[in-house]
RNA sequence: GCCGGGGUGGCGGAAUGGUAUACGCGCACGACUCAAAAUCGUGUCUCGCAAGGGAUGAGGGUUCGAGUCCCUCCCCCGGCACCA
């Protein structure tokens, strides 16, 4: 052997597999159909980077397993091709993007068959064809009549760098996205889309799909929905006329009667509209102003001290209680969420009270924390231990013991306040688990439960936590439940005499290791208004509860008040999303021109459908504009034409749809990639989809995933496509990192290029490696030693197989094998490829050691290698005899009885500790199993002289012997 | 702060609640060789002469048995954030 030449072997099938057309996606095929799909990508100058043969890799092996299952696999790539990079470099070079648009498809399509990738070439979609596009701009048509496209004036994201409008979505921390420039708000009429209409299907039909948790959650995130209730307040003038009426939104309409103030922000059309009634507008005007200057990073800076101005001259009317209470203007109130307005309770949010605290605003408290209703009396009232320590709230009262049931009392009846109120002061110092300005407030809190606990039902706060002196006397935590109210007691075994013994008065140790274990359980405390209100001018409580001073619904619980209180002002239970409207339009030339023309006469008007595609034209300068305008409004004879409707002259739309669009649909168009009549055949998209698997950057789960959700949910609600969801399974690959696990970056010089790894090692032992390196989902460092190693796995199978007799399998190998089979198998469909390869590496180390390797058994661990290393395993398969390609042949099966070997080792223990190991034959009693194990003499060691109490015995894999010394 | 994902040898990492450290890398030793490389083989968590003991970020808990489940806490990575 000349040893292993990838060089030769790869060319040699890459050339043989092209010719005989290995894979074809045989449409409306009546085997079952599989569609996996990979994010096609942006063809870059800098060619594929090793990530991308991370993910790709990954599904061509799926893709090679199921079709040796016999199903029709749909495995397509594409370009998307329109972007800013390509622009850029057009717009530096001079020349036509189209044509650098080619160049680089080349380069990625050679790259790709280089690897291996059994992509379904004939499927090939490019965004940037007229032939594709020609249906984006219909899509966007549809929209458009259906009222989703709208245009807007809108203060829009304006990269001063790139010149270019971006959504919300691209801005990250104020700054541009691409070139990290610091985004401007400039106000421009835009198109957009509405998506916010889709939102609640888009958030409630996650539940329908298969995706991996990140993207859910990233996708429930971003879509945000909070429920909440409109609430409209009434404004009135000095003269206590009625103004004008204005909708606040809120998720807690149940501290409606803590409202102290409104806030409005500083974009809020009522400034406008009551500016006559605004005394000092002069100065709300300046607010005004200089909030709009403020770019949005710094408005929504963390910990930025708030701001605001008090509108002189008007007071709003609380509907609850039909207060006058003052209204503001301030920036920490967004003119884009909810109603623009806010009621603010500063008792019971945080910002609203800082807010408070700062303009001296009165804050009222109208919330106490749920509990039950606690029944205490005298007599119950003995004994003496234990602290109650409200993690929450930070607060402590003291516990008192009777009967071996631990509670709360009010403690220190008899000596008195003083040493109580000293210990607590110590405990407080001492955990460090909270600020000791509290500490006064315990001292009160004590002394009032003292009080309040002879009084029965009083309303309860906090849910407090009792604890107690040891662990070890916690015999039981019961629960009661009252009719009015719920109690846990936690029952001591001999807790009352510890006390006594350990003379609790004076030590904290224990309680102080029992607030550091947080054991202990909520039980309730009683609570007065002035201690509560001098406890709630340090920190607002935010949670639900128990409500108070709110007129009737008072002792109402939170989540029942939201209802009524909502109702009885007249307000709109109501869910507001976080989710923005899309801003479809960039400024800029490699895009798809938006298919609209502006008439003087009849407005905004759709090209009719047999004139699409509205074709890019060509054009001397891709520069944009100073203006913002994009390079097409250069072009006269493009820009101006003839009004569809009445045939006056009119105006082409100069702005170009975001690379966002062509990627929302790409996956309909692969379905049937050259249908002139239609986006893709009905029939065949009923058959292909939905996407059984997509996979792609973890980058991409929020945005991408969202924008094209939304377009199919719309063509599925005009009968376009058949399904409701476009993926029914979406998993994520990680980052690989360059060696030393920084990012990979041109700057730092340290990217891995697949194209030198190919040449060097060959293709089959960068995608081994690749799937080998590490859990797929995870990022992970490159590694050029790792890869070494594989291509040294490889070399050895090669060797092997020159080393094969024709001999029957040994029946461990034969359990091995059928191992073997079922892991790589269940592996490849969950993406466990590092354990597959694992698995492979196992089986071939068993091989190997064998004097003479079993050919059988050899062919099989092929045909199982044959997707990760699809090169090798051909030339290997076909040299041994193979009658046709190692990729047609039928996926092996496992024989389910053969998994278990005959011997099987079991592990010994003796109370749960291993103390040796015994052989047996599989499926050996248990009484067998323990006779086995008793005659290993370390076994009997330790047993000597132990009552055997129990023994666990797992089938083929572990006895355990628990023993008690007799 | 909130939401996700993590923390296991020198390194990448394995492990349906059932013999922790598979597989690979690295390292050491041996065989082959004049020699080296390659290859093949053996060993490689830790303390201990051994018998044994200890170790999966820390501390508790549940269990016959915990890397895995529960509680408290620490650290790292990613995302979001004045969202009412």
């Amino acid at each position: 052997m000349e040893g292993y030449d990838h060089k030769t072997i790869e060319e040699k099938w890459r050339a043989e597999w092209e010719k005989n057309h290995n894979n074809i996606a045989k449409d409306l095929s009546d085997k079952k159909k599989t569609y996996l799909l990979v994010e096609f990508p942006y063809p870059s100058g800098e060619g594929l980077h090793v990530g991308h043969v991370r993910g790709y890799t990954a599904l061509d092996v799926v893709a090679r397993k199921h079709r040796r299952q016999n199903e029709s696999v749909l495995f397509p790539i594409g370009w998307d091709a329109f972007g800013l990079p390509t622009e850029n470099y057009a717009l530096k070079t001079g020349r036509d993007p189209r044509e650098v648009t080619k160049e680089n498809t080349d380069v990625f399509r050679g790259q790709m068959k280089r690897l291996g990738l059994s992509f379904n070439w004939n499927h090939e979609v490019n965004t940037t064809d007229p032939a594709y596009y020609k249906w984006t701009q219909w899509i966007f048509l549809q929209l458009h009549k259906h009222k989703l496209a709208y245009k807007a004036k809108t203060t829009i994201n304006w990269c001063p760098k790139d010149k270019i409008g971006l959504a919300n979505e691209e801005v990250v921390d104020g700054c541009c996205e691409r070139c990290g420039t610091l985004v401007e708000k400039r106000e421009r009429e835009q198109w957009m889309l509405a998506i916010t209409k889709y939102a609640k299907r888009l958030y409630d039909d996650l539940d329908t799909v298969n995706y991996i948790e990140r993207a859910k959650v990233g996708q429930r995130n971003w879509i945000g929905p909070s429920e909440g209730a409109v609430i409209t307040f009434e404004i009135r003038s000095a003269n206590r006329e009625v103004e004008a009426p204005i909708e606040v939104f809120t998720t807690r309409p149940d501290t409606l009667f803590g409202a102290t103030y409104l806030v409005i922000s500083p974009e809020h059309p009522l400034i406008t509209k009551l500016e006559s009634r605004i005394v000092n507008h002069a100065e709300v005007q300046k607010y005004v102003e200089e909030a709009k200057k403020k770019p949005e990073i710094e408005r929504t800076a963390e910990g930025k001290e708030k701001t605001g101005v008090l509108l002189e001259g008007i007071r709003a009317i609380n509907p609850g209680n039909k207060e006058e209470i003052p209204v503001f203007i301030a920036d920490y109130v967004l003119a884009s969420y909810g109603t623009g307005a806010i009621m603010a309770v500063p008792a019971h949010d945080e910002r609203d009270f800082e807010f408070a605290k700062k303009y001296e605003l009165s804050i009222k408290q109208v919330i106490a924390p749920e509990t039950g209703v606690r029944r205490e009396n005298e007599e119950e009232r003995n004994g003496g231990v234990g602290i109650v320590f409200d993690p929450a709230r930070q607060r402590y009262a003291v516990g008192r013991q009777k009967n071996g049931l631990a509670r709360l009392f009010s403690g220190g009846v008899d000596d008195g306040e003083s040493i109580q109120e000293g210990t607590l002061r110590e405990v407080a110092e001492e955990s460090g688990l909270f600020d000791f300005k509290h500490v006064e407030y315990i001292g009160k809190t004590y002394a009032h439960y003292h009080n309040s606990l002879r009084n029965v039902n009083r309303l309860a706060w906090a849910s407090a936590f009792l604890v107690i002196l040891d662990s070890s006397d916690v015999k039981e935590v019961r629960h009661e439940s009252h009719e009015d109210f719920e109690l846990e007691w936690i029952t001591g075994k001999d807790l009352w005499n510890n006390l006594v013994e350990h003379n609790i008065e004076g030590s904290t140790d224990h309680w102080l290791w029992f607030l550091r274990q947080g054991i202990g359980r909520a039980i309730d405390l009683g609570y007065d208004t002035e201690s509560d209100k001098a406890f709630f001018a340090q920190s607002p409580y935010t949670g639900e509860g128990i409500l108070t001073d709110s007129g009737e619904f008072s002792g109402m619980k939170s989540e029942e008040a939201k209802k009524k209180i909502t109702e009885f002002v007249g307000g709109e239970m109501k869910t507001t999303y976080k989710l923005r409207d899309w801003v479809f339009s960039r400024q800029r030339y490699w895009g798809e021109p938006i298919p609209l023309i502006n008439c003087e006469k009849c407005g905004w008007v759709a090209v009719p459908e047999k004139d699409l595609p509205v074709t890019l034209p060509i054009v001397e300068k891709y520069q944009p504009t100073d203006t913002g305008d994009s390079p097409l409004a250069n072009i006269s004879e493009w820009v101006n034409t003839t009004c569809p409707t009445c045939g006056g002259s009119a105006k082409r739309e100069t702005d170009v749809m975001p690379n966002w669009a062509g990627s929302s649909w790409y996956y309909l168009r692969y379905c049937d990639p050259t249908n002139k009549e239609t986006l893709a055949d009905f029939e065949k998209m009923k058959y292909w989809l939905p996407v059984d698997w997509y996979n792609g950057g973890m980058e991409h789960t929020t945005l991408h995933l969202l924008y094209s959700r939304f377009w199919h949910k719309f063509l599925y609600d005009i009968k376009v496509v058949p399904t409701p969801e476009p993926y029914a399974r979406r998993t994520s690959h990680g980052l690989i990192l360059a060696e030393g696990g920084e990012k990979m970056s041109k700057s730092k010089g340290n990217v891995v290029n697949p194209d030198d790894i190919i040449k060097q090692f060959g293709a089959d032992t960068l995608r081994v490696y690749e799937m080998f390196m590490g859990p797929f989902d995870q990022a992970i460092a490159w590694s050029t030693d790792g890869l070494v190693g594989v291509r040294r796995f490889l070399e050895r199978i090669l060797r092997m197989s020159e080393r094969l007799h024709d001999i029957p399998l040994p029946q461990e190998l034969e359990t091995l094998l059928n191992q073997s089979i079922k892991k790589v198998g269940d592996d490849i469909e969950s993406l466990r490829m590092n354990t597959a390869v694992s698995q492979l590496m196992i089986f071939a180390n068993a091989l190997q050691k064998e004097e003479k390797i079993p050919k059988e058994a050899f062919l099989t661990f092929i045909l199982l290698l044959a997707p990760l290393a699809p090169f090798l395993s051909e030339e290997i398969w076909q040299g041994l005899g193979g009658a046709m390609s190692v990729h047609k042949e039928a996926w092996p099966k496992h024989d389910p009885s053969k998994l278990v070997g005959e011997e099987v080792t079991i592990g010994v223990q003796i109370n749960g500790k291993i103390r040796g190991s015994i052989s047996c034959p599989a499926g050996t009693p248990e009484a067998t199993v323990l006779a086995l194990a008793r005659a290993e003499a370390n076994v009997e060691k330790w047993l000597n002289g132990k009552d055997i109490v129990k023994i666990i015995y797992i089938q083929d894999k572990i006895l355990n012997v628990v023993a008690r010394d007799a």
